[in-house]
DNA sequence: AACTACGCGCTATTTACATCA
DNA sequence: TTTGATGTAAATAGCGCGTAG
């Protein structure tokens, strides 16, 4: 495998995000669909991604599909109620009929030790129902943005560090603590992985940037020790100017690096042409967890 | 097993509001 | 003081997935 073709293996996919990680939320570099978006996610095994560049980065890629998404088991391990009807209100077009709501209720919570807490709940969303009714009203229907205060959006992080979502039950709560409807206390925490997510990605896209420089760099030199080795054996063969013990092997393919016409029909000549390869260094793709066959092979 | 309804999370987008030149 | 540009974050829309019936 060529230098370059490793380059572009992966360092084409970092490259790709570059202007949209730049600029993550103009419009015009973002991926044209949520699918495409999410198609294909850059997975960084770095644990420490703020620090300073690696010289071998352990880059993988992987299909993102589902990445994002609990399992169900872990779901429940987590703690979230997903069959559990919050009872809150959805919003317009995707709102569930009355009845709809009531039967979630009693699937989610079907013995009757439970059922005083699904009254508490169906009142609540009653009482949230009339409130919101009612500022609707007060506001005369202009949707009227709230701010939240410095004590509810600290408390906010605070349940956010503990857990990133919430389950029905924890979010009832939170919300009657902040005074604030379950569906703000909803879409707070939904923003706000968001915002986790992309701060993330701005974060692995500067990774790649730092990698993919550094790596262009690598390469440079390297072409240009190449050629100049290139030169030196027009001039002699390559085994007069190198004493055997500078010879290395392979650790892949186990050839030697530096001998001429000893690596059976493909030999030298397709590795590096008819004067052979040097010896070193050897170029470890940083893609790959084993030792890739050198240059010189 | 296939189908449907539902709840939930995610992403993209819109929009209200704050800040600043 | 006013105004337009810009950034931030709350809110909305809609899709996919998992689950239960």
């Amino acid at each position: 495998m060529e230098v370059e073709d490793m380059c572009d293996t992966g360092l084409l996919l970092g490259l790709g995000f570059e202007g949209w990680a730049a600029s993550p939320l103009a419009p015009a570099d973002r991926p044209r669909s949520r699918r495409e978006a999410s198609c294909v996610k850059v997975e960084l095994r770095e644990p420490a991604l703020a620090g300073p560049p690696v010289v071998d980065p352990s880059l993988t890629l992987s299909l993102s599909d589902g990445a994002y998404h609990r399992s169900p088991a872990a779901k429940r391990a987590f703690g979230d109620v997903n069959t559990a009807g919050n009872g809150e209100p959805r919003p317009a077009g995707r709102q569930s009929p009355p009845h709809s709501m009531v039967s979630s209720f009693s699937n989610a919570y079907p013995s009757s030790s439970i059922k005083k807490e699904k009254d508490v709940v169906s009142e609540e969303v009653e009482a949230e129902r009339v409130s919101s009714r009612v500022s609707d009203e007060e506001e005369g229907n202009a949707r009227k943005k709230l701010r939240l205060t410095k004590d509810q959006s600290a408390l906010l992080e605070d349940r956010f560090k503990e857990h990133s979502t919430l389950n029905p039950k924890q979010k009832q709560a939170l919300a009657k603590q902040l005074n604030l409807r379950p569906r703000q206390v909803e879409v707070w925490f939904q923003n706000r992985r968001a915002r986790t997510k992309l701060k993330q990605t701005e974060v692995d896209c500067e990774f790649l940037k730092r990698c993919c420089e550094s790596l262009t760099d690598e390469n440079r030199r390297l072409q240009k020790e190449l050629q100049e080795l290139r030169a030196l054996t027009f001039a002699q063969p390559l085994y007069m100017q190198l004493p055997a013990a500078t010879l290395t092997m392979c650790p892949s393919c186990e050839r030697m690096a530096a001998v001429a016409g000893d690596a059976g029909p493909k030999g030298g000549v397709a590795a590096g042409g008819p004067f052979g390869m040097a010896p070193k260094p050897h170029f470890c793709n940083p893609f790959t967890t084993s030792h890739p066959p050198s240059a010189a092979c």
